[in-house]
DNA sequence: AAGTGTGAAGTATTTCACAGCG
DNA sequence: CGCTGTGAAATACTTCACACTT
């Protein structure tokens, strides 16, 4: 059982060797990586023993079959349809910023209760009708929803999602979603991430980084 | 020296007992606010040992004298500002999501490159070229970031902020931010969010929690 | 000599469980 | 009695340090 961290780490290491991919690297050293993603060696060497690749200590690892690993490791079989709920400032931005992100993983139906927002396409995107949830997450096979309603609709939108079958949210909404047993849900608290970074700027108590040099 | 989660924790607490205050509620008791927050009441009543506020057996905590000492324990002297940097689809989000929604922490500026962005107001918020960030940040006594420019530039522009003596950055941009030492940065990892999501609902992991029942 | 994989140690965070209070 | 505050236990996560490989 994979540890919730390192499944985030996983995430951003893979999109960290998918540049390197495109730059043509071939290899790469843990205190490589750790240098791109911001942390140290042996932490890079430690989520890297939850996928199944084995580096070797004269090359590093070898960056096309890493990928491959982390990518089974992370993905599912097929391809993973996810409703965003919401379509207004927020909606928008974060469908414009996962269309064309990742294949595997992919924003196929939007929702919203306005009428001049429906049957549309945004950012590539269908927007339909809140009253078409239910039907359209069985049609369409969705297993994960993105929560960009205000913080007063959230709540019935995860309802809403949750009897529809939905087994994960990321919500955007402020306030904590009630969901049954079983549904994985991610917050991201902007408001408290904001306070966070004002109160320990505030504080002088950045965490203790790796030195800034040059490349990495 | 209080830990980031009891920070994010406290954040969210006085959110939901600034709804209460609203709602005219007197007093509230830490399983109250452990439903509220979706957490355990021994969370709740540790994060609190954090703020200088005892709450009875009686009648648990009294909501806005404990609002109160969780500003003394958030928030700064005065009003901090805020400086936007990237007025895209995401940051015109971002802006239009925090605008009035907290009075000492607050977006006083937005930055783009592009001109047709600048010398516009978007959400209430004046946008200027980025150029011009450096003289704003010291002018207008800026400390905090955030940043919401493509991966591409997100670097550039934490160079800019730090060195314009800001101390706190939340990087919306998919890449980990190189800053030097007091600068405490909280990243937004939204790819990485959405995987593990992914991830975790595939796998049927979601972690135990509370108990779903009426009211909260 | 310089890297990987990993047990063991260290640190952070959550939860238990219970003394003490009103 | 039911609640708060908190040591102590449990759990989660990170880092060290070193045997092993090339």
């Amino acid at each position: 059982m994979i540890p919730e961290r390192t499944i985030a780490h996983l995430s951003l290491y893979r999109r960290l060797l998918d540049d390197l991919l495109r730059s043509d690297r071939e290899c790469v050293y843990s205190y490589e990586l750790a240098s791109l993603s911001r942390n140290k060696p042996a932490q890079v060497r430690r989520d890297l023993m939850a996928v199944d690749y084995a580096g070797s200590s004269a090359r590093g690892y070898e960056v096309d079959a890493l990928v491959e690993s982390i990518d089974r490791t992370l993905d599912g079989p097929g391809r993973t349809g996810v409703a965003l709920v919401g379509v207004g400032n927020l909606g928008r931005a974060v469908l414009h910023f996962f269309m064309g992100r990742r294949k595997r993983l992919e924003i196929v139906a939007a929702f919203d209760h306005a009428p001049e927002k429906v049957d549309r396409v945004i950012h590539g995107c269908p927007v339909y009708p809140i009253e078409r949830l239910g039907a359209l997450l069985a049609e369409k096979g969705i297993s994960l929803g993105i929560v960009t309603v205000p913080a007063s609709e959230a709540q019935k939108v995860a309802d809403l999602l949750a009897l529809g079958g939905v087994k994960g949210i990321l919500n955007f909404a402020p306030v904590p979603l009630r969901v049954p047993r079983g549904v994985y849900v991610e917050a991201v608290d902007m408001t408290a991430l904001l306070e966070k970074v004002a109160f320990f700027a505030r504080k002088g108590q950045a965490p203790e980084r790796l030195p800034i040099e040059e490349e990495g």
